[in-house]
DNA sequence: CTCTGTGCAAAGCGTTTGCAAACGA
DNA sequence: TCGTTTGCAAACGCTTTGCACAGAG
């Protein structure tokens, strides 16, 4: 079990259930954009505000606690920051998985091959997954 | 030089002087976000529409002819539909360059630490450009 | 007690749509 | 000529802002 509240605290972020709330539905559900979180929240809180979940994930983007996964032709999802790690994504039915992936040999043949000096990896992988390649 | 018009042709798509020019813009910039298009635009089309941008640019995607690259923090830019590439982007500036990467390694390993098919990867590297290292 | 977060309503911004006139084939 | 595209204005949808009240520390 994770404490929620402490997660936040270690991020700067005042404890309100409204965040709490956000945090473990990330948690639970891995990635999800504002509209997934904001109908699971209002099932909890019946009033809760759009605005006060733009709010609160703004403040948690700023504290560098979630990151926005942008994903050609849907809406972007957030998910909690960890390891670096690849996208894998369904183009039929839109689920995302994590894969944490040996990127050392694209690092080396992108810092040889250009004059960049590469610092991060966005790797989004599209296929079919398991039940939609049937 | 390259053949605009036919170019929009072979992509089914009716030749227009902003249709050209969008094409040629693209073309000669690699990457453009919709305000730099219409930026460049406005001088040659003094009474253009971003609503024309929107409607050539949605076309073009339709036909496959363009794509859109979603880059975080970044508005989205559009390029040339060509052979897959990744995208090397500085944090700095906010440059991008295109590079051809050998990602069979990491086709390789995706396809068998997962349950999915891949068919098609999306890479983005963030790093320091050439003239933002310095 | 003080400062921050919440919820509401309004504003803001980027994108799309409807329509009449212009244009391409 | 006929069907498509353009440019304008209005509409739309998502996100942000301002403010009064409530809640966290």
């Amino acid at each position: 079990m994770i404490n929620y509240s402490a997660l936040l605290r270690s991020y700067d972020l005042k404890v309100t259930p409204q965040r709490v709330a956000i945090v473990e539905e990330l948690y639970l559900n891995g990635h999800m954009n504002i509209d997934d979180l904001y109908k699971k929240l209002l099932s909890k809180f019946p009033s809760i505000s759009l605005a006060t979940i733009y709010k609160n994930i703004n403040a948690m983007i700023e504290k560098v606690f979630l990151s926005e996964v942008k994903i050609a032709n849907t809406k972007s999802v957030f998910e909690l920051v960890k390891e670096e790690h690849a996208h894998l994504v369904c183009s039929e039915c839109g689920n995302i998985e994590d894969m944490i992936l040996d990127v050392s040999s694209i690092l080396t043949e992108a810092n040889n091959r250009s004059q960049f000096k590469i610092n991060s990896t966005n790797i989004i992988l599209e296929g079919l997954c398991c039940s939609c390649n049937k």
